[in-house]
This record gives C-alpha cells, structure tokens and sequence, in this order.
DNA sequence: CCGTATCCTATCCGATACTG
DNA sequence: CAGTATCGGATAGGATACGG
C-alpha cells in the first residue's frame, strides 16, 4: 500500500499531459464506466427498479460474483440506489439515482451503437482478416 | 477449441434473453468498445490523424503493447485506419473512419460526463465509506 | 432470495529486449 | 520511429460451497 504501483510511478513521469493522465481522478471514473457489466447494468435498470434475481436472469452470463461486486461499486459511486425490503426471504431491490439516470442516456446510446453497427464491424473483420491470410498464406 | 467455453454453455442454457445475450454479436461488440484505451483513443484522434508517437504521448500510461494492441483491434474493426509512409524512418499514421467517427460522438460524451461528475461521484464514494466505518467502527 | 467466502484459472498488462 | 516477442506478476472473473 505504501509502495506505489508501476502506474502511478509512469503516471507521474509524464506531469505534462492533464486530460488524458493516468492519476487524473476523471480518468479512473472513465476506466470504472468503462466496464461491459457498467453498461449493460445502467441499461438494465433504464425502465426502473429491479430485484437481483431479476438482474441476474436479464443481463445473461453474468456470474453472482460480478453482478454483486458491480452494483456495489454503482452504489457507491452514487449511481444506483439499494432497497432492502425485509419480508420473508429478503427483498432487494436497485434503482438508478438521479446521477445513475444522468449517464442512462449515454450507456443507453453506445448499446445502440453497437447494436446498429455490429454487420459493418463483421464486415470489416472479415477484410481484415482475408487480407493478413488470402495473398502470401502465411 | 471443440469445448465450448463456460460463458458459452451458461449463455445456451438461458436463450429465452436476446439483446443481452452473452453470446450475442452486439454484446460481443459491446464488451470490445467498453474498454478503457478505446475510449481514450477514439478521443484521442477526434481532430484528425495522428502518428503513432503522438498518440502514446497523447495518452498517458498507456504501453506500447496496450497502445499496438488496441489501434490493431480497431483498425480490424474497421474503426480507425492504418496508413505507413516509407520515409526515412517509417511514418505510420491512424486516423478514425466513418464508421470511427460515428462511435466518437458517444466517446466523447462519456468522457465529458466523467470530467463533469467526478465531483459528486466522489462525493458518493466518501459518504458510502464514511457509512461503513463511523457507526460500528467494525 | 440474496448474498459472502474461497479457490483457482485465464487474461490483462507492464517491463524488457530486440528488429526493420 | 514503429513496432514484435517474450516473460512474469497482478487482476478479473467463473465455480462452488456456505450463511442470513
């Protein structure tokens, strides 16, 4: 803990950029939404709250291990809110905050882009890809 | 190589789910542009071309092999576009496409909306951790 | 139902050394 | 200048088992 990592020494190494540095606080909140389980989750709970299950059973292939770990750090970050409903087997439910609905727009639009885009990039992998084997057959 | 992967076994036992899918393309995609260097990048070459040196200046803490490994990645999703000029020593440089700078209005949104609510994030982060070790100091 | 705890593996990624 | 190749430590993340 006291020694410092190799990304913050190189980080400090280079004092001459501010935006796009490593320490630079934005930065690592960049990196956090930068998180495929991030996107899907805010997009998840675009329409209202939801209960874990209900999450894990929608965003498929997410393990309980990361659906909990991810909506711990959204809660903490301040983007998603966690209401315990103490009834007979417990009840939680998670919600976006006003701050969480802020970045719903966003996440929502780079799903769609994806979505919308994916033929082209298939398209494009495939000429990428013909091209490095086709012409010497390495 | 024949074994299908675990993420590829527990999405075929939940097909009743689409756009979430794991092993949707879109979600493929997805995974692939929420990923920090992307970001980075594709912000990184919002004003046009840049050389290869420039862009590991641009963008600080990123490595060689990160920087090499994410423009290949983009450029074989037909996202950004390699082009050498055999000068003396070889002048390499990427610029976004179309299909680039399509995406780039999203990336830019998400880093402006990191700058912007770093603030409150942080905020968050302090009241959360406060609430965890004042009261019981467990 | 909603987690936490543990183990263990795959991969990320930085450091380093070398090439055209 | 613009890479490629290789190594090894750190970390992400799945499987499993257990607890409130």
């Amino acid at each position: 803990m006291a020694t410092r990592t190799a990304a913050e020494r190189r980080a400090e190494a280079r004092t001459e950029f501010d935006a796009y540095m490593a320490s630079c606080p934005a930065r690592r909140l960049l990196d956090g939404i930068s998180d495929k389980w991030v996107s899907l989750l805010v997009n998840a709970l675009a329409d209202g709250p939801r209960r874990y299950s209900d999450l894990s059973r929608r965003v498929a292939g997410v393990s309980q291990k990361m659906l909990t770990q991810t909506l711990r750090n959204l809660e903490r970050d301040g983007l998603v809110e966690r209401t315990v409903t103490p009834s007979v087997p417990v009840r939680v439910d998670y919600a976006l905050t006003p701050l969480g609905a802020s970045l719903l727009p966003l996440m929502r639009a780079v799903k769609t882009w994806a979505e919308e885009h994916i033929p082209e990039v298939d398209r494009a992998r495939e000429r990428y890809d013909a091209a490095r084997m086709g012409p010497d057959r390495r």
